[in-house]
DNA sequence: GCACTGACTTGCAATATGCAAGTGACGTAG
DNA sequence: CTACGTCACTTGCATATTGCAAGTCAGTGC
């Protein structure tokens, strides 16, 4: 049950918490300014909801995303980004960086992610 | 067999080839200067020999890493990376600034990694 | 009531990961 | 020239993670 980091080193520990294939797409998603789960799972990558719903309990507990209720009966829940899930952004603009460079025919960064900042995002408090 | 893209996303394609727990530690390990097969088996955060042989067939089929014989009888290879390899760096320094800023207790970067650019990783040709 | 939506959960097969042990080419000591 | 060691992997197998489909359950619209 106890999570515990491989090594000390900065670039592991980072993907002891984001190192799979899904965490990442999923900021990417919440970014662009998907909040609900359902939202979410109809991102065009097409995760499976349990994948999903996992992936979501993990950023929260790793503090990445809050989700809070926007309305009760039903409860609709709201996942936004934390400050510490904004500065993840630099990681998202290189990678896709990376892959405009190195791989064919992917789409173009939207202006408001290839130029925003992390503090952009940050929640209002 | 045939690989595919899960979606255009830059973000999405550049997971799909990194998107795991262990490829950014292996190029890590690679920019820090290991370059045999034993000396990545030796890294820190102790990675089993089939996964390390996997990641690095995977990172020289996606053309991040050259595997290139220095010496025969026996023969004796040397990983380096490719100029798609050495532009991982800017990924590898956001995960790390990310790690320094939440997650208490990580190592500091060296400064060749902290100040690092991509071109002083391509290869001589 | 009765279908419908949104947000998950559950079951289960397929795939990936982790550990330990094995293999084979070669080099070195005796 | 035989035994032992090293390097670079491979293999076997148990466990964990992923993916797909289907199910659940509260509430809403009609």
């Amino acid at each position: 049950m106890a999570f515990s980091y491989r090594s000390p080193c900065p670039v592991a520990s980072a993907l002891d918490v984001v190192g799979d294939r899904w965490s990442l797409v999923v900021l990417r998603t919440i970014f662009a300014g998907c909040r609900t789960y359902g939202d979410l799972a109809g991102m065009s990558e097409g995760i499976s909801t349990n994948i999903l719903a996992d992936r979501l309990a993990r950023l929260e507990e790793f503090g990445l995303v809050t989700k809070t209720p926007y309305r009760m009966h039903p409860v609709r829940n709201e996942y936004r980004l934390t400050r510490a899930g904004a500065d993840m952004l630099p990681i998202l603009q290189a990678l896709a960086d990376w892959s405009l460079k190195h791989v064919p025919g992917r789409w173009a960064q939207p202006d408001w992610f290839a130029r925003g900042r992390p503090a952009d995002f940050y929640p209002a408090d």
